[in-house]
DNA sequence: CGGAAGTTTCAGTAAAAAATGAAATTTCCG
DNA sequence: CGGAAATTTCATTTTTTACTGAAACTTCCG
């Protein structure tokens, strides 16, 4: 298959972007690909579209898979797997923010909480146990925070964004 | 300088994590370094504290000093350049997103728009039209609505994150 | 000005990460 | 069951990224 320039530009920015927030090039590559087709493909479509290792298209679904990113559907008269993306932005959005923050943040949470409690503590100077605290405090105030709000409707999230600057004078108690 | 246990492991996770998002493991294990320290420390130190090459340490005050997120400061008495870090939690998470905010998401949200207004957007295929418009809907209202949140004071954007599900009824006209 | 202390640059090297492709494995159908 | 199609695994290679250390540069002081 053949890209459009428009498609190649998107799936190679996307890339890009991946690469900067530590997710592999290809991996990316592929859940955009999968985005803009917007229909199941087979995995060696995937491979000839995006001129990669048809193993390294393998490699890289079964992380897509298994971060949720990516389905699996079969096709009448087609044995082979195909592959889809959720399409709905708000939902990847939030599937990408809850499996970093069990794989990364929930360890940090735990390694601080450790840390906290080690009986060698008492060695640190005050200031790095008052920033650990703090760093602890910190993550968690965001993460339980972050749990509330993906706990929402797509549309209730919405509304909450769009508020925005609102709520800062909501909280501030004065007139909206 | 020897490290203790725990600064140590908070160094090492800090190194980690850092990795995982995109930040070389050495400009984050500084950040920590510099963090848990709470002082200034010069080059030299850094550089024999965590067994790294010198002009690795340059290198990499260089870019944390880029991101702001580490400062230039003179000990009485002492010719060389010594660097220390934001204490604040709150300060250094706002600089972090803010950083990536420009660096990253702004030429997203422009290839997106370039896209979109592109002549050869009319041979794309209308899911892939859709699906590229609503992410930059989406990206464009969490940008909007990041922004205003850190132009917060601390404390505000605390009570806000505090605030967390009660917001939710509030949005949905519900008593508090 | 001379030179010591401090810092940065950058070419070369080392380490890490990603990609390939051949071989092994699984699946499915007659 | 036999074997073709599809898929996955993994040792090896390639590519990328990070690190080092020698050399160049800058700053500051006597």
């Amino acid at each position: 298959m053949k890209l459009t320039p428009i498609t190649e530009r998107f799936i190679l920015h996307w890339g890009e972007m991946g690469a900067r927030w530590g997710v592999n090039r290809t991996v990316a590559q592929i859940h955009a690909l999968l985005f803009l087709a917007g229909a199941p493909l087979a995995a060696d479509e995937i491979a000839e579209t995006l001129s990669v290792a048809r193993s390294n298209v393998s490699m890289s679904l079964k992380e897509l898979l298994s971060w949720r990113l990516v389905k699996v559907t079969h096709l009448m008269g087609d044995r082979r797997d195909h592959f889809e993306t959720v399409g709905d932005v708000w939902a990847l959005f939030k599937l990408i923010v809850e499996g970093r923050m069990q794989r990364e943040i929930a360890p940090t949470l735990a390694m601080l909480g450790e840390c906290l409690e080690s009986p060698s503590m008492t060695q640190e100077s005050p200031v790095a146990r008052q920033r650990i605290q703090e760093t602890r405090e910190f993550i968690q105030i965001l993460t339980t925070w972050a749990d509330e709000m993906l706990r929402q409707e797509p549309e209730t999230l919405m509304k909450l964004l769009k508020m925005g600057a609102k709520i800062h004078n909501f909280v501030r108690g004065n007139k909206p």
